[in-house]
DNA sequence: CGATTATCCTGTGCGC
DNA sequence: TGCGCACAGGATAATC
């Protein structure tokens, strides 16, 4: 399940492959990977330099030579690979980009919940994406969380903490996985809420979301059983091995040896530790 | 605002 | 060994 580390390693590898080569032919064959406008107007871009890789919490920017964007979304199961010309599609191929001098970029999603869609910059670009209307509504990245804003976000809300934490309106990359392995970090219970957070539970907080994912970036990513995250080439991410919390329902804390239990609230689960969380 | 439910979809893994 | 089904959850919408 992709969240920010994932698609930020994914944005690096891309960026390092991709950048200053020339597009020069676009398949697209998925019925819902093009679904915000005509799948033809992806077409727009053969002939175009790729400039930048950007990343916007879950959301990939690919930026060309004449201002066009392509947006990525990997929802649950989207993977791009780099891929040599005449290679043997896997299946749920939906879209290929076929570059000069270094092969194609194939975009594989089973679930096909992933998304591809061309925008047109306008405004401020300073910050990657922003400039891109259809994702206006996003929150500032994970990674550029500055701790007043957080204390803002939080202040008055009663919903529980993780249910803040991963929606993308109040903060942009941070997922499932992820916002149970920062809540255990900080040592705060997943399911207070939001507004209860002392001030120097939010400074803690702030701390481990930079400190979580910066490491979670730094192991390339989690991919949990079913696979379904890899990287450009193909390969699993590391970062599942220091999961502290997610997935290890039952099994003791690192912290304090107290068992790790699976909360539910709403529709969705939480891992966390009784103890040691508070 | 918040809580809940549903929708999209396929691979996996469990119980029987 | 095989069948059926619950489950996985990112984003969004609808409803109360």
């Amino acid at each position: 399940l992709p969240e920010l580390p994932e698609v930020e390693t994914l944005r690096g590898d891309l960026a390092h492959v991709y950048v200053g080569r020339r597009l020069l032919r676009v398949v697209v064959t998925g019925r819902r990977t093009v679904r915000r406008h005509d799948p033809a107007l992806l077409g727009q871009l053969e002939g175009l330099v790729l400039t930048s890789v950007g990343r916007l919490g879950k959301y990939l920017l690919l930026e060309w030579d004449d201002g066009q964007v392509l947006v990525a979304h990997l929802r649950m199961s989207g993977q791009m690979l780099s891929a040599q010309p005449g290679s043997a599609p896997l299946p749920h191929t939906h879209a290929v980009f076929v570059f000069s001098e270094v092969g194609e970029l194939r975009f594989v999603d089973p679930r096909t919940f992933g998304e591809l869609f061309v925008a047109e910059r306008a405004g401020d670009n300073r910050v990657p994406g922003r400039a891109v209307k259809e994702i206006a509504h996003l929150g500032p990245d994970a990674l550029e969380l500055e701790e007043r804003y957080l204390a803002s976000a939080l202040a008055g809300r009663r919903a529980p903490l993780k249910s803040l934490l991963v929606d993308q309106r109040v903060l942009a990359g941070i997922g499932n996985i992820y916002a149970d392995e920062i809540c255990f970090d900080a040592r705060t219970r997943p399911d207070r809420p939001g507004g209860s957070l002392s001030r120097a539970q939010v400074r803690r907080l702030k701390t481990s979301v930079g400190a979580v994912l910066s490491a979670a970036i730094a192991g390339k990513g989690s991919s949990l059983r079913d696979q379904q995250y890899r990287d450009l080439y193909g390969q699993a991410g590391l970062y599942q091995a220091q999961h502290k919390v997610y997935g290890r329902s039952g099994e003791p804390c690192l912290r304090c040896g107290r068992a790790i239990e699976r909360v539910m609230f709403g529709a969705r689960s939480a891992y966390m530790c009784g103890a040691c969380q508070h």
